[in-house]
DNA sequence: AGGGGTTAGTTCGTGCCACGAATTTCCCAT
DNA sequence: ATGGGAAATTCGTGGCACGAACTAACCCCT
């Protein structure tokens, strides 16, 4: 049980840097990226969603926003604080990252049957919300179309 | 799915990375003693063990021989070649991190019935070696002890 | 008003991690 | 013996993560 969880977590990981690094940028970057997708964060927010300390968030984002994916914008209700959003260039790539990745990943399971990979994902499902896993990775689109987004 | 093993991925390896903090090692620090855990390794089979290159193995190395941990010494066969073992401290400390990972990891698993647990365990366990996945982590022991280590 | 405590983010210094390119040493097959 | 390839290390670069100290703004309470 442990060791399939931790190498199962080794696997994902280095799918995830695989593919990220294929985008041009690194696994935290694109981590970054997918919490964004669904709309604009705080600094603080992000820090929780992610589990990084203050300050290695601001480095994170520093780098982020010097590679044009990524913007602080004022916050109207606060003036201390700060909005993560992405640009419209992170947009695309946060898009085209996300697909690729959920492929990649999807991909890891090719040999299961449906019902297997249904399971497994009810499962491991109710371990990641017991556990209250912060949404570093939202669930895909599924078919019909009903985007509300931008 | 994909976000289901993704964000076990996230969990996982925070929990890892917390266990490890707490015995005064980096998570990679604690996956390269319990790969050492069966026995010695050469450098060029724990790059391909820990998918790592091998001038950053050279590093970790080093770090992790500075703390006392591990020993480089020569291989008889090939004297270009280094065999990386535990030191008795390294080998006490695998032990005892390695334990308390399993317990942390376990717990994670908490609220699963034990039908359940096993499904998940058999399910990522296919999915695991279906991707040749290294042994980053073995087994934990059973029950009976039959050691031949050391 | 106007402080005192709190909160949001940044800065700074440190150490770890990962990589590629270049290098050295050695093995081995021809 | 020699030339190709394998095993490691070195070097330089950049990203990552942290804690401690700091600044600015908010909030509340009197």
């Amino acid at each position: 049980m442990v060791a399939a969880l931790v190498r199962g977590a080794f696997l994902v990981n280095a799918v995830y840097a695989e593919s990220a690094r294929e985008f041009g940028i690194t696994a935290q970057q694109g981590q970054l990226l997918c919490v964004l997708m669904p709309g604009p964060y705080g600094m603080g927010e992000l820090g929780t969603t992610l589990g990084l300390a203050k300050s290695s968030l601001t480095g994170l984002v520093d780098r982020t926003e010097r590679n044009g994916l990524v913007r602080r914008g004022p916050d109207p209700r606060d003036s201390r604080a700060v909005r993560i959003a992405l640009t419209r260039k992170g947009a695309a790539l946060a898009e085209r990252f996300y697909a690729e990745t959920c492929r990649r990943v999807e991909r890891l399971t090719a040999e299961l049957t449906d019902a297997d990979r249904d399971t497994l994902a009810a499962l491991l499902g109710s371990v990641v919300t017991a556990n209250k896993v912060p949404v570093v990775f939202h669930e895909p689109d599924p078919g019909i179309e009903v985007r509300a987004t931008n």
